[in-house]
RNA sequence: GGCCCCUUGGUCAAGCGGUUAAGACAUCGCCCUUUCACGGCGGAGACAUGGGUUCGAUUCCCGUAGGGGUCACCA
C-alpha cells in the first residue's frame, strides 16, 4: 500500500488533476496587465471595504487587464440567500461590474468558471489528491477534543499553538494505519505537510507593504474540511493559481497567511501571485482605532451611502482620495476629468489603516455635486426619494418647477456646493414649497428683530417697491431704495464708515424680506427666489 | 503571550540625510458679499520617546512606549 492507494481511498473519482491544468489555459494577455479579483463570502453584508478593494482591483486592471469576482462559500454556515445578488448589486451601484462573475443564478460569466467555490469541490479534491500523492498532504484523525488537548500542552510549554512538527499526531502515521482508519469509518479530514522551518525567515515583497519578514511556515493546515470542501487557504491555491490571477489585492489581515500561501504554491510547483495587501479603514473608538465594524458602524455598510443619498461618484472620490493622496491634487488641476484618467500608482497606497472622515467625505460630496447639473441633482434626487422619502418624493412631482429650485445659483463657475447628500435637498428647498412653508412660524430674524420695525419694512417693500418684472439690477436698486428711506444705509461699506448714522444697512433690510417670505436667514440668491416663486404666493407668505 | 507591521498638526497625508517640514478636511481671523454657501488671503497647529551612526537626522540602526494585525475543520 502506498501514497497513491491513499489518495485514491480518499479521492476515488477524481479526476487527474491535469485534467484541469489542460482546461483552464493560461490567460492570453499583454505582459503588465493584471489579473486580479474580489473574493467576498456571501453574507449579506457588504462592506464599504469591499468597495475600496474592488476600486483598487477595478483600476489596477484597467490596461488590459482582468478584474473577477469569486464568490468564496466554502463556510455554508456563514452563508445567506441573496448574498450573492447583494454583492453583484453594490458592485454595480458603484460602476464596477467585474469583467468575470457568476451571477444569482449560478451562470458563469467568463472562462474561468465556476466562479463560486461550493460549485468547485471536485477540483479541489483534484488537486488535494495530487498532493496526497506526493506525499505533501496526509489524512488527519484528530478530533475536536485531540486538538485541544495539543493547545492545552503546549500553552503549558509556553510554546506556539498550532498543528506542526511534533506536536502532530497524524503527520507520520503509516500509510497502512491510515488506510485502515478510514476504511474503518474513522473521521478525517486532509491537511497540508508543511516542509517549513520556523528557525529559517522568508522575505516577501509586498506590493504595498514593502519588504517583509516572517518565520516559515510549519503548520499543518487543514486543506479540505470534513465536508469535503476546502479552506480559504487552499482555495485560494487553487482559484487563482487556475483563474490566472497575478496579483492578490486584499485586505492587510492575510499578511500574517503570506509564508503560508507562498509555501502553498512552492509545494504544488505552480507560480504565486504577487500580493498587495491593503490596510483597513479605521474608526476611532475611544482612545484607540479600530477596523470599521459591522456591528458598531453603520457607515461600513454600503447600503448606508444609499439610504443617506451619498452619490456613488462622491464615495468613489472619496475613496480614491484614501488610496492615492496625491489624487486629490490631481482632481484640483483636473476638476472635469474622468476618475479613470487618474494614474493610480498602487505602490503609494499608505501602509497603515486611515481613519474614516466623514466629514471629508461629505466635503467631497459636495464639490461632485456642486458640478452636477439641475437635471442630475433632479434625477438623482428623485430617485433617491422613490425609495425613501415620499415627502420629498410628492415635492418633486413637478419637474419643471423642481428643476427651476435645484436650479438657484448652479450651472456658473461659482456653483453653490450645499447638497452633500439627497437626504439633504427636502431641507435644503423646502421653503420653496408653499405647503412646507407656514407664514405663522417661529422665524428668527437676524439683526432687525423688532416686530413693528419688520411689519414697516415688508409692508413698505411689497407696496411701493415690489416688482415682479424688475431686472435683477433694478430689483437690487430698489432695496436700496427702501433701506435708505427707513434710515438704513444703501451700502455696507457706508454703514461701516459710519455706524452712528444709520439704523443698519441694506443687508440688514433685505434679511428680513429674506426670512419674511423663506423661514430662513440663510438662503441662495433671493432675488431668484423671488422669481420662482412669482408675485401671487409671495403674497400670500407676507 | 509568540510572530509580524505601523507611528509627521484634530483627521488624511507629502517628504526618501541638509526643506522657512507641502497640500486637503476641520478650526480661527480678515476680505468679497444684501444673508448663507462659494471664492480669495492669512493664523494657530506635527516629525511618539531614549540612545547611537553622521559634519548634519523627520529621514538610517538599536531599544522603549503606543497602536494595529495574526495565531480555527471562518474567510
Amino acid at each position: 500500500m502506498d501514497r497513491k492507494d491513499l489518495a485514491n481511498l480518499i479521492f476515488p473519482n477524481a479526476k487527474d488533476y491535469t485534467y484541469y491544468e489542460e482546461k483552464y489555459a493560461k490567460r492570453n494577455l499583454t505582459e503588465n496587465a493584471i489579473v486580479t479579483r474580489f473574493a467576498p463570502s456571501p453574507t449579506g453584508f457588504v462592506h464599504i471595504g469591499g468597495i475600496y478593494q474592488s476600486l483598487i482591483a477595478k483600476v489596477m486592471a484597467k490596461n488590459g487587464g482582468v478584474f473577477f469576482v469569486r464568490i468564496e462559500d466554502t463556510d455554508q454556515k456563514r452563508e445567506v440567500e441573496g448574498g450573492i445578488k447583494q454583492i453583484l448589486d453594490a458592485l454595480k451601484d458603484f460602476d464596477l461590474c467585474p469583467d468575470e462573475y457568476i451571477d444569482e443564478n449560478d451562470v458563469d460569466h467568463g472562462n474561468y468558471g465556476p466562479y463560486k467555490q461550493s460549485l468547485r469541490k471536485d477540483i479541489y479534491q483534484s488537486y488535494a489528491k495530487k498532493l496526497l500523492e506526493e506525499g505533501n498532504a496526509y489524512p488527519c484523525f484528530c478530533s475536536a477534543e485531540d486538538l485541544d488537548k495539543i493547545r492545552e500542552n503546549q500553552e503549558k510549554a509556553k510554546e506556539r499553538t498550532g498543528y506542526y512538527g511534533k506536536w502532530t499526531k497524524c503527520r507520520n502515521m503509516p500509510i497502512d494505519m491510515a488506510i485502515e482508519k478510514i476504511k474503518n469509518g474513522d473521521p478525517y479530514i486532509v491537511r497540508f505537510k508543511s516542509p517549513g522551518n520556523p528557525d529559517k525567515k522568508i522575505k516577501h515583497k509586498d506590493v504595498i507593504k514593502g519588504s517583509v519578514e516572517f518565520p516559515e511556515n510549519d503548520q499543518d493546515i487543514v486543506i479540505i474540511k470534513s465536508d469535503g470542501l476546502p479552506t480559504y487557504h487552499f482555495a485560494h491555491l487553487v482559484d487563482d493559481h487556475l483563474m490566472g490571477t497575478n496579483m492578490v489585492i486584499r485586505a492587510d489581515e492575510w499578511l500574517a497567511s503570506v509564508p503560508l500561501h507562498l509555501q502553498l504554491f512552492y509545494v504544488a510547483g505552480f507560480k504565486a501571485p504577487k500580493y498587495a495587501h491593503i490596510a483597513p479603514m479605521m474608526k476611532l473608538d475611544g482612545e484607540g482605532k479600530r477596523k470599521l465594524s459591522k456591528r458598531k458602524d453603520p457607515e461600513s455598510a454600503v447600503s448606508y451611502y444609499k439610504e443617506e443619498g451619498i452619490p456613488k461618484e462622491s464615495v468613489l472620490e472619496y475613496l480614491m482620495n484614501i488610496a492615492n493622496s496625491n489624487f486629490e491634487i490631481w482632481r484640483k488641476q483636473n476638476p472635469d476629468k474622468k476618475m479613470e484618467e487618474f494614474d493610480f500608482d498602487i505602490k503609494k497606497m499608505s501602509v497603515s489603516g486611515a481613519l474614516f472622515d466623514m466629514v471629508k467625505m461629505l466635503d467631497v460630496s459636495k464639490n461632485v455635486i456642486s458640478k452636477f447639473s439641475a437635471e442630475e441633482v433632479y434625477n438623482e434626487t428623485y430617485n433617491w426619494a422613490k425609495e425613501y422619502d415620499k415627502e420629498l418624493l410628492e415635492m418633486l412631482e413637478n419637474k419643471e418647477y423642481s428643476l427651476k429650485v435645484l436650479g438657484i445659483e448652479r450651472g456658473n463657475a461659482k456653483p453653490r456646493k450645499d447638497i452633500a447628500k439627497w437626504s439633504d435637498v427636502k431641507h435644503i428647498i423646502s421653503y420653496m414649497y408653499d405647503d412646507k412653508f407656514d407664514k405663522n412660524g417661529e422665524f428668527e430674524y437676524q439683526k432687525i428683530t423688532d416686530k413693528d420695525e419688520i411689519d414697516k419694512i415688508v409692508k413698505l417693500y411689497f407696496e411701493k417697491y415690489y416688482d415682479e418684472s424688475d431686472d435683477k439690477e433694478t430689483w437690487f436698486n430698489k432695496m436700496k431704495d427702501l433701506s435708505e428711506s427707513l434710515g438704513y444705509a444703501r451700502e455696507v461699506k457706508e454703514y461701516k464708515a459710519n455706524p452712528e448714522g444709520f439704523k443698519g444697512h441694506v443687508g440688514d433690510v433685505s434679511t428680513v424680506i429674506r426670512v419674511k417670505i423663506t423661514g430662513r436667514c440663510n438662503t441662495p440668491d433671493l432675488y431668484e427666489i423671488l422669481k420662482i416663486l412669482g408675485k401671487e404666493r409671495i403674497l400670500k407668505r407676507i
